[in-house]
DNA sequence: GTGGTCTAGACCACA
DNA sequence: GTGGTCTAGACCACA
């Protein structure tokens, strides 16, 4: 598995771990069954900590993204395709609402808001 | 000044501030020249201590949207219409680039994030 | 007399009146035996506190430049020439010393200082 | 690391622990991914206050000298050559300009200013 | 009164 | 272990 890990970057390595993995399982690019890289091979892989990639590996479970079989590994959950759309849109809305208030609070339009958005998107293909 | 500040939010107490300063100047409802309540003041009316204002103001510094003078106070500073808009369009899209790219990754369409921004906009207004 | 004063700097307004006034006297715009504005007229045709001309006065009193005749006002004292470019070369080092130190264990040469020095002259004159 | 703080100057401890650190930077005895000591571990070698020692730190991370990595420390970012001079040229020319200024209003001509560096250069040598 | 600096503790997330 | 945030006091210069 291929991830890009940076100690640099504000966001913790384990939340980095846990969004690629994240974003790979709800893009298709991993599917129901398949098999996660071990803790300990990805730690020694990326030279970070066993705990950090477990604590990654640990939100994906809570989201029920992925499963441990006992002395197995993890394995990708089983989430039908209208699932994934569901659960990316969800977790959108929900970091991205904040934003929203305070845009709006400093005296944003829904214009602005939206022209500014489509700018972005328009730069990011 | 009206406040809302809580310790139960994840972010931190001066960033409550200076967020919540910061949208009263860029929305007009502060101008230039008008005084901010003293660093003392704020803490003893709510709560909190000398330190976390002082470093909630001292963001509003750096940003150039307040400036203190010596026994004096903190005021207003002076910045055109434009230059608010203009600042309050930057923060919004640098906060939202990082959220798109992780949604885009997650598989969701321009048009998926166009929608979900335009319900969010409604549920707001 | 004409100062110009500002709360907008770092320099505190004691610091700035005493300066412009030290000033005038040590290049011969004031002269011994010159009256200055008392401090309650400077007070108020500057906006400032009475207290705060008087700290101004207090410095240069402390540094013998000016005196004060009981119930008459302050004067400029008497000085030779030769004394006030001593003086103004005195506190013209004592100043820079230290800064000059700085440069010095940032790395900077000698003739880094001088050049940087030179140029500065250049685009005052 | 080897600094020299006191109490008994008027430039505050978080600047002279910043100071101290800048020079080491810019003049080279520090590289591009040397670890600074911890926040705690100066705190308690040099007696000084935890907040004391951040606040001088993050004075040189707003410079882009140092940055931190979370949970491991702080370390000196890279920065060229030519920069570190450009940096430390730019930092001198600032605060040198207003004492040449005060120096000129004084009455003291180019001649005399340049006489003057020349001399505490040679003397500091 | 005001802001600026400082102390000596604390609790938290992260590695 | 590390940095990040926070408290409840203190003393100072300045207006």
């Amino acid at each position: 598995m291929l991830l890009s890990l940076t100690d640099l970057s504000d966001e913790p390595l384990q939340g980095q771990i846990a969004r690629q993995i994240r974003a790979k399982i709800l893009n298709g690019e991993l599917v129901a069954g398949d098999t996660l890289p071990s803790i300990r091979g990805l730690a020694r892989d990326y030279h970070v900590s066993v705990v950090t990639v477990q604590r990654g590996y640990e939100s994906l479970e809570r989201e029920e993204l992925i499963h441990s079989r006992r002395g197995k590994g993890f394995f990708v959950s089983d989430i039908n395709q209208a699932n994934k759309k569901r659960m990316a849109l969800k977790s959108f809305a929900e970091k991205i609402k904040p934003m929203i208030k305070v845009a709006i609070d400093e005296g944003l339009s829904s214009g602005d808001i939206l022209e500014s958005i489509h700018n972005i998107l328009n730069r990011e293909e």
